[in-house]
DNA sequence: GCACCAGATCGTCAGGCCAC
DNA sequence: GTGGCCTGACGATCTGGTGC
């Protein structure tokens, strides 16, 4: 390992072993009467959840310290102890269940959550295309896309649907899904970067470009407004058409940055959850040295006047 | 200004957990 | 059994502080 790993692999250990210390102090090392109370309560709730114990995490710090001399981690039995700590968010929420004050994490809310599907979306449109139809296309925040049909009065003449941008296509490749069903033939609309978007037939579609799979829908191409050529082609097309190992292999690709960009978001959320976590131990920390404080001082005052002066 | 350091942040991998 | 989610671990990079 190197210097620097090394440095961050002590650090990340104290960083946990700060936590755990945390958790411990709630867990039972107080000694005061409410004190035993709240670590009673603490220990009914993170004692089923295996959480280290202030013992366990001492033993991993000397492993630690030996293994810094000797050049050999356990490794896995380290990471067996502390991988059987559960969700932040399932800590904090059951916590916070039974401890008044103690902040709920929220669950994942999506951005259209709670919001009503036409109006709050048009409030705040990103981008507005108009299509070579005379309908408006606003571009919302989170991707949704809304059609206004000339004439009409806003929203009644709103159809939502939703671009998939997210899905990682292969470069140059722009996927949009129209889940509304357009009574004639071709459609077309503007899209950013002075292209169109040309309701493609069915048969016209090249295997090659297919870059997701969507079900049925109709499907798009992006063409330069001045040529007849397809500059990239949109389109949606049925599952089970992949058959070349390039497609394959553009699949696997696909599935790959997928995954990773929804890891990436987990870790982002995760680390967010974690200093969320910590933040409301630390304060929980605050709030009960300020009880103890407080029934300490009560105690001697008590201790003061049933005590018999001995002058 | 530059080098160095420490801390913070991020992306990725690996492995456990859990719902289905 | 499997797929998806969560999170610890690790390496890379960024950032702010400090000494020269």
């Amino acid at each position: 390992m190197s210097k620097c790993s090394r440095k961050k692999y002590i650090k990340t250990n104290l960083r946990q072993m700060t936590m755990d210390t945390i958790e411990s102090r709630q867990d039972g090392s107080v000694t005061d009467s409410v004190a035993e109370n709240e670590s009673a309560h603490m220990q009914n709730q993170t004692g089923q959840n295996s959480i280290p114990t202030l013992t366990q995490v001492a033993t991993i710090a000397e492993t630690d310290e030996s293994a810094e001399s000797e050049g050999v981690i356990d490794s896995h039995k380290r990471r067996e102890i502390l991988s059987r700590r559960p969700s932040y968010r399932k800590i904090l929420n059951e916590l916070s269940s039974d401890v008044p004050g103690v902040p709920k994490i929220e669950e994942e809310k999506s951005e259209e959550e709670g919001t009503p599907p036409n109006i709050a979306t048009m409030a705040v449109p990103t981008s507005i295309y108009q299509t070579s139809t005379g309908q408006y296309i606003a571009i919302a925040q989170g991707g949704t896309i809304q059609i206004s049909n000339p004439g009409s009065d806003g929203v009644q003449g709103l159809q939502a649907l939703t671009m998939t941008n997210s899905g990682a296509p292969p470069p140059g490749a722009t996927i949009v899904q129209y889940a509304a069903q357009s009574a004639d033939g071709t459609q077309q609309f503007f899209v950013p970067g002075s292209q169109v978007v040309v309701q493609d037939e069915e048969t016209e579609l090249a295997p090659s470009h297919m870059a997701a799979a969507t079900g049925d829908m109709p499907t798009y191409q992006i063409r330069a407004p001045t040529t007849a050529l397809p500059q990239g082609v949109v389109m949606a097309a049925s599952p089970g058409s992949l058959h070349s190992p390039q497609q394959l292999a553009e699949e696997a690709t696909r599935k790959r940055e997928l995954r990773l960009m929804k890891n990436r978001e987990a870790a982002k959320e995760c680390r967010r959850r974690k200093k969320e976590y910590v933040k409301c131990l630390e304060s929980r920390v605050a709030v009960l040295e300020v009880q103890n404080k407080k029934l300490i001082e009560e105690l001697e005052t008590l201790k003061d006047i049933c005590s018999p002066k001995t002058d």
